[in-house]
DNA sequence: TCAACAATTTTGGTATACCAAATCGCTGAA
DNA sequence: TTCAGCGATTTGGTATACCAAAATTGTTGA
């Protein structure tokens, strides 16, 4: 199985595994950005290894939807339409509600205990934790969730979602100002699974992911971002700087 | 996602992707049985290519869950258990539902007439036809049903799993007995496309796939079938009915 | 001026060679 | 007899070399 396991930083101990997540990461934070061609030879060279295990590297982020195969050209990192996004948000939900709903019925008294807890600390730092800590925990939150379903193939495949739909989502949940909606929906999420209310978790499940689709959509749309998908053009903001400045993000008050 | 496309016989251009169509088939029709090593030197050699695409395809394979990669170790074809098998089919059950249900909303007159030649083409064939040619025409209607969701996301993940299923499923394709529940429901299906009955469809689906769990799991528990897996160790299937809760939607009784 | 063609370079696809970890098999002492 | 210890073999992981298709570039001729 495609074992796409973390969305960002694994250790793994074969070098192509390596080099995946080291290009997963610098696609998903931007630094290759979108339309980016990434040549097996210098891609390579420039972290002084042999082509064999990049081009391995670069097969497990095609099969994970990040990067586009053409043949007999070079990989070109993808630059999915909003049209695709939704697509992908469109298949994740349905994945998500049939986790919740096995969830109700399979999850252990510990797990649904971890999710809330999880849901717990996500409204603890949700004042003072930066955009990707706190990402990573709403993630996790996810994660958990499906993982209580105990169907593995469902978990594989919702954590392959999760991996190429990390940038958007992350710029969605970026938007401080929708925290507190996000948190209070995560809350009724962890009290439908407690209370194993099968038909609630869905439309719970369902509406936030209908608000996700929207805040993508906006951001995806709004002049400000364009320019974050935007690829060729010479950005300012080209730093080597692993900074996460996410120029998408309004002016929200804090 | 891996570009599964077709779930047998596919030619494409490059020897990595011709080598797993081969291994595929091999897997597919018996020929390599569960449990088998698949070690790159002896398989490219017999073959008479290298072991840089061998090694490759068996990456293609793995990802499509034919095949287990283990660290340091030879890879293996894939032994699913039981459990393994019903996880796989109850997220391709959400994954139909979704199909179907945005069918409703997006599938062109064409396409739904491509459906309804499909399902009478089977009806046509069903008598004499032998179990592969019935079986091609069988995964071509799940399969344009999906296409006509006109969501590429969808469409790829939902190939995949066919791929993956593929044997399970042409097993129980087989079971003469079962063909005109399955051609009524074939026809229901289509109806309900017909009339862009969206919840109509849901439940078809639904019944449909529950059938098919049935069907499967007598097939694996019978002992006559189970020589066809067996090979070394028995199954870790646990007991005999798992509480398989394809459930989703509203119980619809079959 | 520019379209057409050919040489050169670039690049992915494939083959081969080398390395290290894991396994297997033998030896020999308790 | 048993099993710890060690070396040979197997096998996947990685590096390097070679090849053909495609893109690029430079030149030529109308």
């Amino acid at each position: 199985m495609g074992s796409t396991g973390e969305a960002i930083a694994m250790t793994d101990n074969t070098l192509a595994d390596h080099l995946a997540d080291s290009l997963r990461r610098d696609i998903l934070l931007g630094n290759l950005k979108p339309g980016a061609l990434i040549k097996e030879r210098d891609s390579s060279a420039e972290l002084g290894v042999s082509r064999t295990p990049m081009r391995e590297a670069i097969r497990i982020l095609a099969s994970e939807g990040l990067v586009i195969l053409r043949p007999s050209r070079s990989p070109i990192v993808a630059n999915p339409s909003l049209k695709e996004i939704t697509d992908d948000l469109v298949v994740m939900n349905a994945l998500e509600i049939l986790a919740a709903r096995l969830a109700c019925m399979n999850a252990t008294v510990d797990e649904l205990e971890e999710i809330a807890g999880l849901s717990d600390h996500m409204v603890a730092i949700s004042d003072t934790a930066d955009a990707v800590t706190y990402f990573e925990v709403d993630m996790k939150f996810h994660r958990t969730i499906t993982a209580a379903s105990h169907n593995n193939a469902l978990i594989d495949t919702h954590a392959s979602y999760m991996a190429r739909l990390w940038r958007p989502r992350f710029l969605a949940a970026s938007l401080r100002r929708d925290r507190p909606r996000v948190l209070r929906q995560h809350i009724d999420i962890v009290q439908g699974l407690e209370s194993r209310d099968v038909s609630l978790v869905s439309r719970e499940i369902e509406s936030h992911m209908r608000h996700l689709v929207l805040n993508i959509t906006d951001i995806y749309e709004s002049p400000a971002s364009r320019k974050a998908y935007a690829q060729n053009g010479p950005t300012d903001a080209a730093g080597p700087s692993v900074a996460v400045d996410v120029s998408a993000k309004p002016r929200a008050a804090g």
